[in-house]
DNA sequence: CATGAATGAGAATTCATTCAT
DNA sequence: AATGAATGAATTCTCATTCAT
């Protein structure tokens, strides 16, 4: 049993009976604030595994206990981390796809996403690089939101002969791979790289590169000409 | 100092005068077989970082001591498993491209390698799974291959107007997930999953689902009739 | 990376804003001093080579871990136990000596020295009997001192033709090995010894024990009418 | 119980029945003394304790089971080692002091034992520099045979006043000193080294350097001519 | 005799977690 | 709420020693 589990009861004790001491709980969150962005900072800059609890303690500039007056443990703060840092950008691209109709907004829904993933590189190289739990949370997250607009697609007969789940995977890899770029160049810009996915999405590639002579029969027929 | 690099010498010392003793050689390739095939097992049951150097040897069925004959640490396993596992797998998708023009390679490259990685689960998984040096060389050999075909068909003019590198990257992310994919499930067959990824690449999501008023002026226009 | 170095930043941060805390440091500081004292017995009984980690801290009556919290490793311990022990041994030489002119100096300093080396008979033992780096270190400390004394001597031209490092070190091999002799007896006490090494180095040998047919012209020249 | 311990059994089996074989015998002392020669430089260039078993066999050239075959352990080898090395040592210093009496033998013995030392510079840091069992005999050992000449001084009244045990300890702390002054710098020669040690004991040091007040009663007095 | 792969006990070291202040 | 010294279980790594060939 951890320090966190006495401080952190499941029940919301956040109801203050005299609804007095703000003051503590807003250093409290400060603090919090600190211990996480101190973990942002120490996870991109030596991985998940690598990064020690007394590392980020030292970098948020706080005492090695305080840790766990916040956080079960390091899962416990990758996972905070991953997914309130994830829920800010989803809220972002909300707004960015505003009341777009589902199949009309993979366009501006990518742009948007490559542009976080761009700003954000530290936390989408923490979610989407390492093998972790909340990492395959967050994959999934992104493949569900995929599936919510593609569904909506196939609903509307859009999308007859592909298989929308794996499809979603595919795309989620396309973007997770996009993302990843960003580990090694700085260049090119979210911009640039969202409109050769689209391209990619769009024409596909030249079908020169794809003539396949073990192809099912009426596809390749079909390609015949060119 | 370890007693791996004393027991090591980079010397091509393989050069045995009297031709001798070929036995004792034996005996220990088999041994680093079953280090590499035990580590296979457990790094696929437990992850990397989660695996102990006392477990690998555990299942290997070998002193710990052992392991320290032929690794120099739990990173030289990782890299020597992962290097030469995908050794085999390069060998057998040269073999199933064969002479196949690089500009009409990708479908049957595609093919071998999705059979490959749905084989060889546990050895993709390791080795594109997790954030390690080894997954990183891993996906990068990956992206060198398709570079290849596709610098091919580049310099026969087949990509104006795509940047080479970036798409390698994005087929590359679409590969990576596809095997990651099987993670999780056994369906589909990996020539299902085959026919979605070439369909995907060949006929790219229909225009419904792209049509984006925020895209740049000609491109658009280009589509307009759609 | 140690424990050690991040719990024990080089930067001046014992400078307390609140002056706040003098409790934990206290603290703190004991538990060095007891693990310094438990290494000065265990290093003494059994080498510096032969002790293990375990041993100090179990002799310490504190956990393993607690000795990475002060020291970097083995050798660490056995610098600071040598160079903090010497620097005590030191002080009461310096308050010995007092202000005696440094020509004069010799003989109080060697009968303190000898004394400090019988009172302290597992220090010396541990500082000049293992031929470990802070050994080393300490001889040189030894002789450095040695080398004030007899260079100032030299300046009033009292050392013609003497080699005075050789010198030095000849004199600090005396002392040395008289306080190595301690290791096996107790017995005589270091007034004794201390008379002893200032006969030698004040009468010499007997004249008889050192003609010498091969000896330089001049020099047996002197010594024909002994 | 070591392979040791099988083949080197202490009665004398080099009695052959049929008188056979010494090509055996000659191959197997050759081995031993490359493991000695090899045990030599490894043990001088690392350190006794750093020095391992794998080392000295890779130096030697041999397989490290050979290591076992003629030396019980590292302890054994070092025995051996400053042993066989010190008897040779010992036996041309015995026939440079030739049939000098004792009583006139100190200095060629010493001209002649720091000829040696600087000679054999690695196998006296071995025997003298490291706090190890066979070290110390080496010591001892160089003590009896000044103690020898010097009890011989004794036994003709030429001692009168000294303490002869304390003096061969005092001297070794010399001889010791003078010889790991070679440990640093090559410089100077072994002769001048002797001629100071010499001149040091025939004459001692300049009196001005020893007038001490707080010397016992008579002794000073008898030197306040001075 | 010689070999060197294999062994495993033992030592060093790390670091998540606790708890007295 | 915050602190940081202390803890010790767990892990890595070393190397003397054995033994089958």
């Amino acid at each position: 049993m951890n320090y966190y589990s006495v401080m952190n009861e499941d029940s919301e004790n956040s109801a203050r009976p005299g609804g007095a001491a703000p003051r503590t709980a807003r250093r409290r969150a400060r603090t919090r604030a600190d211990l996480l962005a101190a973990a942002r900072r120490v996870f991109a800059a030596r991985g998940f595994h690598d990064a020690s609890i007394a590392e980020i303690t030292a970098a948020a500039d706080v005492g090695v206990g305080t840790f766990y007056l916040h956080f079960r443990d390091k899962d416990e703060a990758l996972r905070a981390l991953v997914q309130e840092g994830l829920a800010e950008v989803r809220a972002r691209l909300v707004a960015a796809v505003g009341d777009t109709p589902p199949e009309r907004s993979l366009p501006p829904f990518l742009r948007s996403l490559l542009r976080e993933a761009y700003e954000q590189r530290d936390l989408f190289t923490i979610a989407l690089g390492s093998g972790t739990r909340p990492g395959r949370a967050a994959r999934a997250a992104l493949a569900d939101y995929l599936d919510t607009m593609l569904e909506a697609a196939a609903a509307r007969g859009l999308l007859e002969g592909y298989d929308v789940p794996l499809l979603t995977r595919l795309l989620s890899g396309v973007v997770t791979q996009a993302t990843l770029w960003w580990l090694d160049q700085d260049e090119p810009s979210p911009d640039v790289v969202a409109a050769q996915v689209l391209r990619l999405l769009r024409d596909g590639l030249p079908p020169a590169l794809l003539t396949d002579s073990a192809d099912d029969g009426d596809k390749s027929g079909d390609r015949e000409g060119v």
